[in-house]
DNA sequence: AGAAATCTTCTATTTGGATAGATGATTTTC
DNA sequence: GAAAATCATCTATCCAAATAGAAGATTTCT
């Protein structure tokens, strides 16, 4: 029994679903160019990388068009918070607090985000009672 | 140019390194006994993985005791600002207010949490100014 | 000291992640 | 409609992650 698959997306995956987030339906050379600005790979390893991911579901193809368009299967927002889910799991033996309180302390928000966490803060708080 | 080390613990990796961090040195015996509770694996398979630690040098071994110690290299803390700051530059774009948000919004933390991210936040804003 | 148990290292195998070349299919261009 | 360009698939390879068996070394027990 080796290695299972993981169930995070890896690097690369990621990297693929981060361009089509953001830029929407592509084809397989858009996606490529794309991902050239940040790597260097050659383009049918590209289009092999999105065919794993349609074998993982990560993807979902359009056939009925010419070239054919790929889109994310699971939106980013989504995909973050099963990620985070998982880090808070794996190193924070499963408490969010800990992660948050790390993260204010060592990782800088900008003034904004801090509002916006204090009015969500108060929110919860509220809720509690 | 195939797939580098991951700069990451991997699953398997990270279990161990818990063990570690929970129960401090520890012979490999004693490392593979913890992990039996969560997760199913021969002997030699532990051994093996932390021969593969030692080489990346994620644990150190004290040889001059039989049998032999392993210490975890890196402490939790730090383990877990590198993962942290990894997941929110290859998942978050880089923004760590935008984590936070999503973990306080969908993680649930204690009130206890709660009120020590308040004051926190509070210093954080002080210093902001 | 010899046998038993345990520890340590060595060797081997399996699969996923990542890479890319070669070949066949389809669309575009002249 | 043939040539050129692009697209899609198939095949092949390399390495890391994970697994475990076997053999050699050391300690422990009687």
């Amino acid at each position: 029994m080796p290695r299972p698959t993981s169930s995070q997306p890896t690097e690369v995956e990621l990297q693929i679903l981060r361009v089509l987030w953001e830029h929407g339906d592509s084809t397989a050379r858009q996606i490529h160019n794309w991902l050239l600005e940040d790597r260097d790979a050659n383009y049918s390893t590209t289009v092999k990388m999105l065919s794993v991911m349609l074998d993982k579901q990560m993807v979902k193809r359009d056939e009925s068009v010419r070239p054919q368009l790929f889109r994310a299967a699971m939106s980013q927002k989504k995909t973050q918070q099963k990620m985070l889910k998982d880090l808070i799991r794996r190193a924070y033996d499963g408490s969010a607090g800990s992660l948050v309180l790390q993260a204010l302390a060592s990782q800088k928000a900008t003034p904004e985000e801090l509002a916006e966490i204090r009015q969500l803060l108060r929110q919860l708080e509220e809720a509690g009672e």
